[in-house]
Order: C-alpha cells, then sequence, then structure tokens
DNA sequence: TATGAATGAGTTTTCATTCAT
DNA sequence: AATGAATGAAAACTCATTCAT
C-alpha cells in the first residue's frame, strides 16, 4: 500500500497536484479545512507525504488559493480578449465575472476562509502567498485595461471591485446555508443578484461623471 | 474573588454584555477568537459562568456579531433619518455607510471569520443566527426605503449590496497585513476605496435604465 | 472514571505530588523520559489534567530534578549537622555524599538527562530552573561552611566537585548498562567506586599545601 | 548531482569519515544531535547513502563518540610518553588531561548526550559500543600505568575518575548555558574550576595513606 | 553504490465543555 | 449563580528507516 514513487520533475507536479485536487474536493463537500490526515487519505498517501510537498498545511491552503485564482483569472482574460476580437466588449466584463464566479463556487467558499487562513499562516508564507496573488492580480488587471482600453491602473481597481461584490455576496448568501439565506423572498438567488449587483457597478463605474443625474 | 451574583433580569442582562465586551476586545486585540478561558478572565468570571449565559462559544460570538450590527445598523437608520428631515437624501446613503463600516473595525473583522464560525455553529444556533440577522438587515432595509422613497425590498437589496462591496473590499485589503495589501500603488486605501467604490455603485444603482449611454 | 477533583491548595499541592511520583516511577523503570500520556495514566488522570499542574513536560521533569535534589540536599544537611554534634566531622562529607547518592539513583539517571532536557527547555522554564537548582546547591553549601568550619565559597566547591564525581562516575558505570560496565574486572562497583574516589577526593582537597610530597 | 561512488576500503572510509565529520559539526553548532536528513545534506549525499555506512542513526553517534576519544586518548598518551622522557611525570597528567578536554569541547557535549543515546541504542549495538569504549580506555590506562609505574589497573581507575570529574563538572557548568552557571561569582569558568579539582583529586589519589594528616 | 520519495508511528499541546462543590 | 478542576478528542508535524529506481 506504497504509492507509487514520483520520479522526476513532472511526476512530482502531479502529485502536488493531486494533494491539492483531494484538498480542493474534501473543503468543497464539507465546507471547512480539511486535516492532513484527511487529505493524505483522500490522496491515496501517507500523512508525511503531504509535508514533502507543502511545508505546511497553511501553505497547501494558499496553493489552493492561488492556483484556483490563477486558473479563473485566466478563463477571465480568455473572455475578455474575444470579446475584444467580436467588438463587443461593453458589458462583457461583469458578465464574464459573473460566469467565472458562477462556475468555480470552490473559490467563494476559499475566500471566506481566507481571513482565518491567513491569521494561521507563519510570516514567510503570508508575503509570499499576498505578494503572488497580488503579481496575478495585477497581470490580470492590464490585460482588461488592455482590451477595454483603459488608462493604466483601473483594470485591477475594477478587478478588485467587482471580486469584492462577489466575494460580499457570496458570503451573506450561500456561504454555508443556502435554504436560511437573507430574505429569501426579497433577494432570490446568489446567481441573479450576483449579475444585477455587478451590472449596477459597472454602469456606475463607466457613467461620464459629468451629467450625473441622480 | 467569587463574582457578585447577578440577581434579577438587569443584572443578567449587564453581565451578559459585559461577557461580550470582553470577548469583543479580546478579538479585536488578537484579531483572532479568543478562548473561553481567556474570556472569562477578562471579564473577571469564572470560564464555567460564561456557559451560563452562553450556550457554547459559537453562539456567545453570534451575539457579538449580531449585537455589532445591531448598534451600527442603528446608527445608519439615524443618520438616514437626519439626512431625510434636511432634504439631501441624495448620496447620503453611501457616506454614512462608509462612515459606519470605518468607525467599526471589529464589524468587518468579525465578518471576516463569520463563514468560519458558521460551519462550526450547531444547526439551531445557526439558523437561530441568521433569523435575527436577516430580520435586522429587513428592519433598516424597510427605514432606507423610507428615506429614499423606495419600492419595497429595494432597501435591503441596496444594504445588501453596500455590505457585500465592503466585506469584499476590507478582506482584499486590510483583512490581516494592511502593510502587504493588494497593489498598494494602485489601490491605496481601504477607507478611499470604499468610498470611490461605494460611491460608483450608487451612482449604477440610481441610473435612470433607459439612457443608459455606457 | 473522572478522577476526585482537588480542591484547595493542600489537596491539588498533594496532585502535583502524585504526578511528580508517577513521572519518576516511570522514569527510574524505563531508564527514559515518559510521555505525558503514560504520566498521566499512571497517575490515573486524563492527559489535559496533566498540563493543568505543569506548564510542559520540560518543566514538569525539571521539578521532578528540583524536588529530588531538595531532599537529598535536605538530607546530606542533616547528616552534617548530626556529625558536626559528635565531633566527627572529618571524614563525615563524602560519606554521606555517596550514602545520599545510593540511596536515590533517581537523582543520577536523572542527572544524565539533564543536558538533554535543559536542551529542550524554553528559555523562561530554564532560566527558572538554573535559578532555583543553584540557589537551592548555594544554601546547602553554606551549611557545609558552617558545619567544617570553611571559608565562604568553599562549601559549595566542594559540593559541586563531589557531585561532579559521583554524576561522572554514575554515567561511566551505571547509567544504561549495568552488567557491561567499563572493565568490571578493574572497576568493580560504581558504589565502591564512587566511595574511593571521593575519599581521594576529599583528602586531596583538604591537605595542607605546604608539605605536598608527592 | 549525484555523489561520486566510493569503490574500495580507502575510499569507503574516507566518506564514512566524511559523514562523520558533517555528523560532529552540526552537533558542535546545534548541540543537539542533529537528524539523518541533515548530516546527509551537509556531507553533499543523500539520506539513503548515510544508511550504508552506518546501520542506525544511533551507531553513528557512537562511533562519533568513539573516534572523538580515540583521538583525544592517544594525544594523552603522546603527552604522558613525552612527559615521562623528560622525567617531569609528576602532575602531568591531571594538566594533560585538562587541556585534551578544553580544546575538545565536542567530546563533552557528546558525553552529555550520551545516557539518552545509549537508552536509544539497540542492544547489539550498545555492547559493541560499550567494547570498543572499554578496550579503548584500558589501553590508555595500561600507557599510563607504564609512563607513572603504578601498579596494574589503576591507571584506568585514575583516567576514569578524572574523566568522571571533568564531565560531571561539564556538565554543571557550560552543559548548555554559560552565562547562568552555578553560582558564578564562587565558582567561575569550567577551565579553571576543571584544572583546581583534578588537582586536588590528583594530590589525594598520590599522597602516601598512612601519614593521612586530614 | 547512490538516490530521495514514501511511510506512519509517535508526541505534545490546546481547548470547549461538564459538573461536583 | 458562580466556580474551576477534570476531561479527552483533536490535529499538526517530525523523522528514522526502507526500498524502488
Amino acid at each position: 500500500m506504497i504509492a507509487t514513487r514520483a520520479y522526476g520533475e513532472t511526476a512530482k507536479d502531479a502529485r502536488r497536484k493531486a494533494i491539492l485536487d483531494a484538498a480542493g474536493h474534501l473543503f468543497e463537500a464539507a465546507r471547512s479545512l480539511p486535516t492532513a490526515a484527511l487529505i493524505a487519505k483522500q490522496a491515496g498517501l501517507a500523512k508525511g507525504t503531504v509535508y514533502l510537498y507543502f511545508e505546511s498545511l497553511e501553505e497547501l491552503f494558499g496553493a489552493l488559493v492561488l492556483d484556483g485564482w490563477d486558473a479563473a483569472l485566466g478563463e477571465l482574460e480568455a473572455s475578455m480578449a474575444s470579446a475584444s476580437e467580436r467588438g463587443s466588449v461593453n458589458n462583457a466584463f461583469p458578465i464574464s465575472f459573473a460566469a467565472m464566479v458562477e462556475t468555480r463556487p470552490v473559490l467563494m467558499l476559499l475566500d471566506g476562509v481566507l481571513p482565518e487562513l491567513k491569521t494561521r499562516m507563519s510570516d514567510p508564507v503570508r508575503q509570499a502567498f499576498n505578494e503572488r496573488l497580488t503579481r496575478r492580480l495585477m497581470q490580470t488587471g492590464e490585460r482588461v485595461e488592455a482590451a477595454l482600453q483603459l488608462p493604466t491602473g483601473r483594470g485591477v481597481q475594477l478587478l478588485v471591485r467587482c471580486h469584492a461584490m462577489a466575494r460580499g455576496l457570496w458570503q451573506s448568501f450561500e456561504a454555508i446555508d443556502p435554504s436560511c439565506a437573507i430574505a429569501s423572498s426579497v433577494l432570490p438567488s446568489f446567481s441573479s443578484e450576483l449579475r444585477e449587483a455587478l451590472g449596477e457597478y459597472w454602469r456606475g463605474a463607466n457613467a461620464d461623471v459629468s451629467p450625473s443625474h441622480g
């Protein structure tokens, strides 16, 4: 019952990925950070092996967040690029963003535990995490600026604000208890809420400031 | 060194409040949920006494959140009412909201641990928590509707969306590591970000839909 | 299977003593520091209870050493005092010292793990340990000076040197493997070795320096 | 980055030596037994390779002790021999012994962990260790006897007793915490303590027993 | 010979909660 | 009502050793 050994960089990357997948699945199922023992079991490995690939659980979860956002932002960039080609850039961003979020509930779930998680990270781990995440966001920000012909810096700004809206709504809505959400009569579903709210924000963000007839 | 006994409802309420205060101070100082032992010590009581007033730590923290939002929303309602009297209702809401949030960092901090916290709540405790929070939000929503002459339901909606923006931005910015926040060059401070973002959202939310010249 | 509660200082002191006893017995039997789980079991308590009385295992073992030496040195002081009364002070010290050591093998055993133990102590725990041990030794040193009419400081010196001889011999001899000791033909038993070696040292320490006819 | 293979006895001995050196340096630096992984890294080898040269870590550390004492005793023998030629044998032994110890702090450090180490050795390893150490000591003992014209057996005896004094003093003094040692006012430094104590012992050990005027 | 990935037993410590006093 | 001693289930992480390559 000893796992096959991962020799070579490719195999090791794959194993690392497998561990992250295991952790992700468990987290999604339980909506709560899994233990090292559980992750190992799910990945078909021994507990110690997990620590061969990650220096601590916090680093592991950090990597999960980072990888998740990397993929999601990549998708977003692709959407923007193709929209840019078709000339229909206008409201593409909030729509693509909402789609991206809805496709990946794990990301929102992970965002929910991030504050708690960061608390427990060691200083260097947290620093590395923050830096990598920031860098990735800024990259997408630049792509957005290019696609929408926005001034420098405006891309990340929009990205961060849309993300904030999504994350905040998620936590109010579906975070833990979909059934007993806030005023389910008034605010029907996370999905429609998100689209509407992002739409409103986007409209305000792109309005000419001058003729503001509130 | 045995604490005076709290006879009668008033005395008991005061003691309950004292426990919550102790927990709140500790949480704010450490940015991490305090243990039962610590809370008791800070409140000058024995550990067991805490459990006379709260059935579990989760319930205690839930009450902390609820009380915090109750006070904050009360303030917000007052702001709206006075703005309404002065006739200057227009952008009063996002400004008051931002002010409210900035005055009470604990609330945002608490919001950060809420997902984790809810995970650990027992079902009935979580249900009660959700219900009370919802009810309180809807009450403020109605006041907002009255002050701004909005249709039914629109008040909570705006409230929830502004809250989402605030909570989401906070978590991106100041959650744990103010120094190493996201792209500090581009996105300077939580405070200014929040005001700007809420401003943009509010403009979009109140624009006539017809002449949308994006 | 819940242990009776130790209410009041006396009961708590007794329980603390019981835990130390349990640890001491286990250590003597296995000649290796017992785990927290084992100590608790031996003492008929839950693991967590041990940590109610000691902040860490290291502190516990430190207390074991301290208590052991306290008792042993007390005995030594008594011996010196009674010898002083009888006027037969001359070689009383090395003899009493040897007797003290032989009666208490645990002390020597503990001395053996002390370097290792100190390595693992936290700084404050180690500091406190060192200070208390030093203080205790100096107290006995003063008593020895009084009984033998020695100049100030000479008492601790003799104490430390005799202790060094005893500890060093023990570690060479019986530390772990009594059967396969060093040259069992030439150096028969720890006990006789110790008496002889201390006798030799004592003679040299009390010789007039002038007529040294080596 | 695969280490060159050690073909032939000489090459293998050299590699074995390199591993021991690595372990020794690490131990001296950290004052605590290094892990297999660390030793391997320091030696520029893979973990598995260490186990080609030593059947267990305990055996490795045992070898470290043995080699250390072998060198030290060799030096002592040389000192005695040269002192014997010059005719100035009288107090040469304690002086040479003290010098030997002071030059090699690692030895004392290793002595400190020996009890702990022996506890963990497997029976055969411990047996072999004890036997080799004994044999080496007896050899030096004989040389001492020859140089000082002592009766058979007296050499090891003196050797063991001086060693005991040194080891015991070291553990009281410098073992871990040089600053906070025992009564630093009364007992100034390990070095001077050792010389004085050995001097006293030596005088007592070589006094004629008959005219003992204590 | 050399490598280094995988193993998993083993340990300390924390802390919410209970309940005898 | 208040106390605080006792509980014991977790959980993270280490590290000597093995063995497939």
